[in-house]
DNA sequence: CGCGAGATTGACTCGGGTCAATAGTAGTGG
DNA sequence: CCACTACTATTGACCCGAGTCAATCTCGCG
């Protein structure tokens, strides 16, 4: 039971992309396996029990960017866990237009959605080259019976991820543009800062459209909403590269002040509060 | 917003009910106790090997109109089974405003959203008389380790709410106001007749501003696109009376004819005219 | 009965989508 | 190396869908 035969065949072959694949999927490179309790660490959860098994042993498998880890529809056989890399998963609706519902990182788990009819609800897509730890659905709930902790885990990272997809319904069907991206930069921040990296500068893995369709905004108005919090000093963009200046800001943001009174006002960082007169009248220093 | 109004719906802990469980009278309000096969039942999930458990037996409770199940933050202990009844759960932001997540009903698993932090990160309130099973979370764990194939209905039920929810994120991120009224509509009518319920004539059990939250609307939209379904012959309105005259058409529906040129045109589409001629004719519910 | 919550409808406004032009960037191959 | 192409990002002009504000209207209920 220990070593799984190969997993299925991917068909990681973009529809409009060309690379190559030629058997990419697993290079003998980095660690190819491991034990339950660096998957438990991953995932940030602590087994109530510590559990020797080193006899357990998960398997790894390698994506490169633009590779689909699986697709709609496709049979469920498995979890994945992030352990490095960058990805996106995405509904396609009745017209073929790409709706993204999340950007998994390290620590996070992918294909929870296939468990219940058995086939992949959603689409995962490599952002960048990624390593991901495989979990037999099967070989889990096989453990399950002996590792009883194992299934707390498991519960608590599909309340987990049910709690994230309900902040954001809830900031779907109520904030604005702007707050919307505020959040989206603020939460990328937060998970950078989790996972060791700088949360001041950052590269976004994903481009403004996957921004926008994750966010339920155009790319026009993440772009156009970036530029703004540019502008008054909140972040700086440089393409994909964002630096955070002013996290609480972006963090309680509503809405943003008019339009063409901002200029460099920000490097006031709220002083004092503008008394929002309009830069028609604008009367010298009282 | 909700005003002060039923002074005595708040803080509504089982406890509190009418009902003492111990004094299990068996006609008192139905039901007392299920076993596991009717929670199975109930959930839709036909469990690999019949259980004989008789004695696992889950106890019943009772919630009125407008008392809460749960609520945000409270230490999570329980997971809920909608027995009958119509309930909604909500997010509060924080600013105090109400985020409709669900309508939950018969069938449906409340409280999952409870597990990960081990409290409740939304808010239960009945939006009629409710019978809810308990299902203690520690007793269930306890069961799992004895009746293996409990775990897997119980991933099940959450990869299913995971898919639900996933859904409602494409739904919010990427549809118009009218198609997102449409799919409500569909949405109530197949779960209704999942229940055995008429799917073309039915009664809403939430307001207009509850709906328009759910949905990422104001009541007045919600209100509009119903008078103009009802107007282009699609349904039926009168308040909270909800009947269905073409699903397909809701269930494709993107955008609205551009406006005024409605008018009768629906029937042009199906022969049958309404009724004739009149069309302020509205079905008497029973 | 009147009261108050809910629902409908109209008028107006504006946030953000649509369309379009431009520019920056990366990958490829001569 | 540069040119060529495709993709991505920025920015402007325009406008429509849906939010906001407000005035009835209806209904259930004490």
């Amino acid at each position: 039971m220990q070593s799984q035969s190969t997993p299925e065949q991917r068909n990681a072959t973009p529809s409009t992309m060309h690379t190559s694949p030629m058997e990419a999927g697993r290079q003998r490179q980095g660690r190819l396996w491991s034990n339950l309790k660096e998957v438990c660490d991953l995932l940030h959860i602590t087994p109530a029990v510590s559990v020797n098994s080193e006899e357990l042993l998960f398997q790894h498998v390698q994506f490169k960017t633009g590779q689909r880890v699986h697709t709609i529809g496709q049979a469920f056989d498995t979890l994945y866990i992030v352990n490095s890399g960058f990805l996106k998963t995405v509904l396609i609706d009745e017209f073929g237009n790409e709706q993204v519902l999340s950007f998994p990182m390290k620590g996070d788990m992918l294909g929870v959605d296939g468990i219940h009819t058995r086939h992949y609800a959603s689409e995962a897509v490599a952002l960048s080259d990624c390593d991901l730890i495989l979990l037999p659905f099967k070989k889990l709930t096989a453990l399950g019976r002996v590792h009883a902790e194992l299934e707390n885990v498991m519960y608590g990272v599909m309340s987990r991820e049910l709690v994230r997809e309900q902040a954001m319904i809830g900031m779907l069907g109520a904030l604005s543009a702007e707050a919307r991206v505020a959040r989206f930069l603020v939460s990328l921040a937060d998970r950078f800062a989790a996972m060791g990296y700088s949360s001041k500068l950052f590269n976004l893995r994903m481009t403004r459209h996957e921004i926008g369709s994750y966010l339920g905004l155009t790319l026009e108005t993440v772009s156009r909403t970036l530029s703004a919090f540019n502008e008054i000093g909140l972040i700086t963009v440089d393409q994909r590269t964002i630096g955070i200046k002013d996290a609480d800001a972006l963090k309680t943001l509503r809405r943003l002040p008019p339009s063409r009174s901002r200029a460099k006002q920000a490097s006031a960082k709220q002083k004092a509060e503008v008394d929002q007169s309009g830069d028609d009248q604008i009367l010298a220093t009282a």
